[in-house]
DNA sequence: AGCATGCCTGAACACCGTTAAGGTGTCAAC
DNA sequence: GTTGACACCTTAACGGTGTTCAGGCATGCT
């Protein structure tokens, strides 16, 4: 193992070490032990843990810009979007709590929000405003947000209760009554399916206040 | 002040506490001496820190409920679903970082669940499938975590450190180019307006699908 | 009177993020 | 070839964290 610790090592080490152990277990120490060192040397390279934190989070950003760019430009604005969705999503799931750890915070790289622009370009080329571009981005990604946490909560919930999510155990906990409530919960699915026809729906609800 | 501790008083005095000094400052010593008690205290009536942390989200929940109860039946679903909305993002305001720290937790009291019931029984009767009603509560809550998380962000780091939001700064730190991007930036707005405007597509999104 | 039980305290443990002071290696300058 | 500067890492330590444990008052039941 080479010896040289670099903040880009010390950020994928992080992001390996949560996916491996989640947040609790992602403490400087961990960290450090698993670079072959001892953790006030990772101080020389970032200045404290919320720094750490913040890079974590613009390289997950990072990697759904390269992911993004990797993939065709669509046929028109709903592809785009669409697309950007899928690939936020999928990177989301690949860290434990990714969604909401993730969410919300400060991106510290330009180039990240620059690739941007190119989709600005083709959206305004056929007639949308930069208002309007800015508004279907951020309602797609607030959606995307919202609905990997949820995601994200309920995986978890099932792998350390297995019984909490059954169904009889869901529904005798609801006790009497609320019957549609239970229903609802019994067809309730999960994964790839819902969040497709989920953003279907948002998709359909920017084309219906922004498409000519 | 009176001296019995009931574990309601410590959840009430655990939001106050978050408040007040935020999720830093939460730390069982503290709220163990806002309720004049000392810190092993509290574990006579709350397993763990975690076992708290769960209650509170539930007791957010509980007040969303309260106040949703409180709003008289709209017209229809889509004003259900809107009142829902904004009682849910009023309530997360409410508390500092309320969106990232209390969504998608566990609840942990069947009652607040079932308060769905009423509104289940409207929207079916008026010909929706309980797996509609299902999906449409669902969306909102995703988008309404999403944006208010976003929302949350933004008013934080605008309050630690005003210069950074400033358009200047944020052309400047964007570099050259990335215009568009710029633009929508100058353009984009905040608050209840961008609130209710996002919302709006998303309801247009579930009459899309879902209203015959 | 005695005993159990409910609720709280004091002391302690292991671990956390972070800082301070000091060592080792590398490389440039003289 | 010695000296000095600097980058990078170590050991030691500090204050604070969540949590546990043994004990200590009250209160109420027998």
């Amino acid at each position: 193992m080479t010896k040289g610790i670099t903040r880009e090592r010390i950020v994928t080490a992080a992001l390996e070490l949560l996916d491996d152990q989640g947040m609790d277990a992602l403490t400087v120490r961990a960290l450090a032990s698993r670079l072959d060192v001892r953790a006030p040397a990772l101080y020389w390279h970032v200045r404290n843990k919320q720094e750490l934190l913040d890079e974590m989070a613009t390289e997950v950003m990072r990697r759904v810009a390269g992911a993004f760019a990797a993939v065709p430009p669509g046929d028109g604005w709903r592809d785009d979007l669409a697309a950007y969705a899928r690939v936020l999503r999928s990177e989301y799931l690949l860290h434990r709590d990714g969604a909401r750890i993730f969410s919300g915070t400060r991106i510290t790289d330009p180039d990240v929000v620059r690739t941007k622009e190119p989709l600005f370009e083709r959206w305004t080329a056929s007639g949308w405003q930069p208002a309007d571009a800015d508004d279907a981005i951020d309602l797609v990604t607030a959606f995307v947000v919202g609905f990997v946490i949820e995601e994200q909560e309920r995986r978890q919930a099932a792998g350390a209760d297995p019984s909490r999510y059954s169904i009889d155990q869901r529904d005798a906990w609801l006790g009497e009554g609320a019957s549609l409530v239970k229903e609802a919960g019994h067809l309730h699915d999960d994964g790839d399916r819902r969040f497709e026809r989920h953003l279907g729906m948002v998709l359909d609800g920017i084309a219906a206040r922004l498409d000519a």
